[in-house]
RNA sequence: GCCGAUGUAGCUCAGGGGUAGAGCGUUUCCUUGGUAAGGAAGAGGUCAUGGGUUCAAUUCCCAUCAUUGGCUCCA
């Protein structure tokens, strides 16, 4: 008999070798039929394999993560059994269960191209296969056997993956004609896959490296029934509805052109007064946070990036230098506005007392971005990012640094932004080449990044390597519509410029000090912010952020000169309306500005211009009755004040 | 940059070896209306660009450009 401790702390027997699915049997019929994976002693494994000695243990169904895992990971056994089938000779990369679905990375052999026009065939193979209810069987190899059976099937892939593996540590699985290395869990047998949809088929470099062979990667998703597929697409579509790219399109926000370039985004009216608005609201925030504003040209000498280690590292990703025909200087298209502050900095000699110096400057910069990186407003050759740098004194960082934090919350709040990963960028300690600057100030600046968000109890996520070269970075990262991840806000601390341009202040010892600098974007870019609050709003802005707050819609032509006036009077109450006296009936008005997501409707006909009121209707919320002009405005501005002084709260 | 897909009217899209269609929008006219599409008529396209195959290419093939799903990159 062994032991089962279940997560409640109970305590049952069972016979040794009793499985997962046996234990879900004995608790529930329906249990049994559900549960898709089990933790042993925190280990994973498939329900079908017997447990010997005593155990605590945790059963997963759909609604788990590890259960999702053990069902998609078994798919993606499914569709690569599908795709030997249907393309002998293939060879397998890796398989993994990812987010929502699976993928397999797989090389079908010279001038064999999987295409989109493939994926329902490999569908229709995968129901096929998945309806013979094969079940996957473990196996434990030794590393000889594991090699000796990829070499047989000439699959350097997984040849390499063994090769990294310790002997006695390796399994199989097997399910109908196919074999895996894998380590597992999987589902008892294939006949739990009742949905499948192929994704998408992409490239993607082997081990992600790009100096390496790019194989064919297959998206897929699976599901334990046809309605949940049904219904994951549907939500697909939704998201696709609320992509900025459209939304821009519909709304009139930006547009992209040809003629000016690839990653180049034209801010059409409406978008501009959008963004404008946030750059104010900014600005406003940064003015109580004592932020000073500076202008930069567009453009630098190519020396200034030199000196800041920025050319060495990403010269080939910037724009190609202009030239000065007569002194034959070059400049670049700035693609980064700190080495401009720091000379500012420079302008004059700095006391410890001048300390700490915010400059922000809403700074416009161009990279030569890869072409395939190119997507919307998300990421683009020329944007404006809402910088600012802060030059302080070492015992002032830490608390610069919260107050930064402050701000990035506080804009987020604003902008009810709630579901955001903050992540801690440090450095990759044995990849020495990838930094500048000493060992010494990297630790300071990474623990100074840590005790500040520690101060703040801040949830945050640690990614070594993704530090900035110069420094390590807190990033804020916001989700778009379709579930990509995109790093907006960003703080990173930095004791490397200063270095490097000898910024220097004295201290109240007399003797001349380094400064620290902290480079921080609350939006991050406003090209990029934008594109995610188009797509977390599906474009219904909040009202003291909406281009157009208000649409008079005259009943007939009749009553066109009264609805100027309203619209007149509204727009000189700095509220910001626009009339619509088209050739057309109500209903139409009423329809097309609800599409245009417009948050007041004011109709006015022979009632209302008798009466001098409007009669109110809110967008999505239908009619709300009868206001004065006056009434109406103060209704309006009273809206907006509360929407600002709630962030507060 | 790499692998795949796409490119037809302002927008969304259908079509197909014999030089093109729908809906919406737009223009004009009729209509003057009460809370999510009033009616009629018209205009609008070198079918992304450049080559090739063919009697004939917008359609098939190749290249380029742009867009797009990923990969790599992201100061």
């Amino acid at each position: 008999m062994v032991k089962i401790t279940f997560p409640d702390g109970t305590v049952r027997e069972y016979e040794a070798g009793v499985t997962g699915l046996e234990i879900a049997k004995s608790i529930s019929p329906r249990l049994a039929k559900e549960v898709l994976s089990i933790s042993v002693n925190d280990e994973t494994w498939d329900i079908s394999r017997a447990i010997t000695s005593d155990a605590s243990i945790k059963l997963y169904k759909w609604e788990d993560e590890e259960g999702k895992h053990a069902f998609w990971h078994s798919s993606a056994h499914l569709m690569a059994e599908a795709l030997e089938a249907l393309y002998p000779g293939m060879k397998f990369g890796i398989g993994p269960s990812i987010e929502n679905g699976f993928y397999y990375d797989v090389d079908p052999g010279d001038g064999v191209v999987i295409r989109d026009a493939d994926m329902p065939k490999i569908e229709a193979k995968m129901k096929e296969l998945a309806r013979l209810k094969n079940a996957y069987q473990r196996s434990e190899v030794s590393k000889a056997e594991a090699l000796s059976y990829f070499t047989e099937k000439n699959d350097e892939y997984k040849l390499e993956l063994i090769n990294e593996l310790e002997d006695g540590t390796i399994t199989f699985y097997k399910q109908g004609e196919f074999t895996d290395l894998c380590r597992g869990p999987h589902l008892p047998s294939t006949s739990a896959i009742k949905a499948v949809k192929v994704l998408s088929i992409a490239g993607a470099y082997w081990r992600g490296d790009e100096k390496r062979k790019q194989l064919t990667r297959i998206y897929a998703i699976t599901f334990p029934k046809q309605k949940m597929l049904e219904e994951c697409l549907v939500k697909l579509e939704e998201a696709q509805k609320r992509d900025h790219r459209k939304i821009g399109k519909e709304l009139e926000l930006f547009a992209f052109s040809q003629n000016v370039g690839q990653g180049l985004p034209l801010w059409l009216p409406k978008g501009a007064m959008l963004r404008e608005r946030l750059e104010n609201f900014l600005k406003k925030v940064q003015r109580k946070y004592g932020y000073v504003p500076v202008i930069t040209p567009h453009i630098g000498n190519k020396q200034l990036y030199v000196t800041s280690g920025h050319y060495a590292k990403y010269g080939e990703d910037s724009f190609q230098p202009i030239n000065t025909p007569a002194e034959g200087e070059e400049f670049l298209l700035k693609p980064m506005n700190c080495p401009h502050h720091c000379e500012i900095f420079k302008t004059k000699p700095v006391s410890y007392r001048d300390l700490p110096i915010r400059m922000a400057e809403f700074g416009t910069v161009y990279r030569y971005e890869q072409s395939g990186e190119l997507h919307g407003l998300t990421r683009v050759r020329g944007f404006t990012q809402d910088d600012a740098h802060i030059f302080c004194r070492p015992d002032q960082l830490k608390d610069e640094f919260k107050k930064v934090i402050d701000i990035i919350q506080y804009i987020f709040k604003a902008l009810d932004f709630k579901d955001y990963i903050v992540q801690v960028s440090l450095r990759d300690k044995e990849n020495h080449e990838k930094y500048i600057g000493t060992e010494e100030n990297w630790e300071k600046a990474e623990s100074a990044i840590i005790e500040a968000c520690d101060e703040r109890g801040m949830n945050t996520i640690v990614e070594y390597g993704e530090a900035a070269f110069y420094g390590p970075k807190l990033d804020f990262m916001v989700r778009d519509a379709i579930g990509r991840k995109w790093q907006l806000g960003t703080i990173q601390v930095d004791y490397n410029l200063p270095e490097r341009f000898e910024l220097e202040y004295m201290g109240s010892d007399g003797v001349k000090h380094r400064p620290v600098m902290i480079h921080r974007a609350p939006f991050g870019s406003m090209e990029r912010f934008v594109a995610v609050l188009i797509e977390h709003t599906a474009g219904k802005f909040p009202l003291w952020l909406t281009p157009e707050q208000v649409v008079v819609l005259p009943i007939s032509e009749k009553y066109n000169e009264y609805a100027e006036k309203v619209s007149n009077v509204l727009n000189n109450s700095d509220i910001r309306s626009v009339l619509d006296d088209r050739n057309e009936k109500i209903g139409r008005k009423i329809r097309d500005n609800e599409l245009k997501r417009i948050p007041f409707l004011l109709i006015v006909g022979e009632k209302e211009a008798e009466t001098n009121t409007v009669s109110v209707r809110k967008q999505g919320d239908g009619d709300k009755g009868a206001m004065t002009i006056e009434e109406f405005s103060a209704f309006i501005n009273n809206e907006v004040e509360e929407q600002l002084s709630s962030i507060d709260k």
